[in-house]
DNA sequence: ACCTGAACACCGTTCAAGT
DNA sequence: ACCTGAACACCGTTCAAGT
């Protein structure tokens, strides 16, 4: 059991990797990602911005735990429910753990977790398509259209919330534009692009994915077996 | 005709925005987005750093000039054809202006360009929608469908493009993880998952959003005026 | 084994001074 | 008006040396 990681063994540790990500996420929330340093990181552990490296190779494998940790509190989908009502749950858990942390879609989009958690996420979607008899193809490329989209969407949703003096596409500004040019549909679109609803904009986008799957009929989800 | 701007006044301008815009383009391609420094941007110019701040506020104001560029060569969509084949020629012309260039996606996801290139291609999006019969409302909230998922796919399909040496997520270490873990679904998944034909999982992602678009028939598109 | 101290090779941005 | 020179206030990363 104890063995040359045990405590007490030499001086303890100060840094491990899952205190260093915990507290890097709580940095993000109250620098965001352009202010989140290793030098802050390494200040508020007591420590140099050097001692990081004993831990992480890089910052990007920094960010990229970061990332992984963000998808550890994702709820499983409803037990007893249609294949395309536990699909939106995932979708929307995802969504949700991107927006928990300040800048949590561009810390997730900039990052590749081959961690347990993105992993078991990802298996979690394509169990619910392979289980309702999608192909391996079909619910593959289903993973990735709705994250693709999600993480799109977050990206947009995020930046979009951000105070707006550092904000470089305040409503106003959008106003502005469109109305000084020969954009007439725009003009017409503009109280929905500029409205702040972005879960209704987010759900708008999901029912699309999700009417679609079942279009694909033919090719996918013939009533299969998995619908409990 | 001849203004305070006239070329011949004083020393001629060395620099301009649209030069400077071009040359930063064609260093993004042969840098990549992390090593496009503005001392190196200025050195490509034959100029010093602080001499760019006359044109471009801040970096990312070159940044979103940059992603304005990036729309300037957009084709319409086909004259005659159904909505549905229009919007998807929008999509895709989205997708290849993002690709024409290294790391576009991640330049474009990045800013917000209110530039007449980018309001354009918005105007024409929500025009094809609503010449269809869509709601305003439906048309504002496809536009962002479409391209939330369009940044979201090409940010991934950019990040696989990137040498191995760099990449966080090179299929081997994916595979590797996938398989030592408990993740019967994604194993199955994952020849697709891990395959490079791009254009196909684009245009499964993008026939889903258009069949829901279909099935969304009430609420809108009802073989509208403008089918032309 | 883990961290400090100190350095290396840079950044974005500002601004007085030159022309 | 436009650019240079030089600085300010930082970065990520490395590594000998300490403990």
């Amino acid at each position: 059991m104890s063995s040359t990681s045990s405590p007490g063994r030499g001086r303890p540790a100060r840094l491990d990797r899952s205190g260093t990500v915990d507290t890097a996420l709580q940095l993000l929330d109250a620098l965001g990602l352009d202010d989140l340093t290793m030098r802050r990181l390494a200040d508020s552990l007591g420590v140099r911005a050097g001692a990081l490296y004993r831990h992480f190779a890089t910052k990007h494998d920094l960010l990229t735990a970061m990332a992984e940790r963000m998808l550890a509190d994702i709820p499983a989908p409803r037990e007893n429910g249609d294949w395309d009502e536990r699909l939106a749950d995932l979708a929307r858990a995802l969504r949700t753990a991107l927006l928990t942390h300040r800048d949590g879609a561009r810390v997730f989009a900039g990052t590749h977790s081959t961690g347990a958690h993105t992993l078991h996420f990802s298996d979690t979607v394509t169990g619910v398509l392979r289980e309702a008899g999608f192909t391996d193809e079909d619910a593959a490329r289903t993973l990735m259209a709705v994250a693709n989209f999600t993480v799109g969407h977050t990206l947009e949703e995020q930046a979009a919330l951000r105070p707006a003096d550092e904000a470089d596409a305040d409503p106003e500004r959008l106003r502005q534009a469109v109305e000084s040019g020969p954009f007439p549909h725009l003009v017409a679109a503009l109280p929905t692009l500029t409205g702040t609803d972005f879960t209704a904009h987010f759900e708008f986008g999901l029912r699309l994915l999700i009417q679609g799957l079942r279009a694909l009929g033919g090719s996918g989800a013939r009533r299969g077996p998995g619908a409990n």
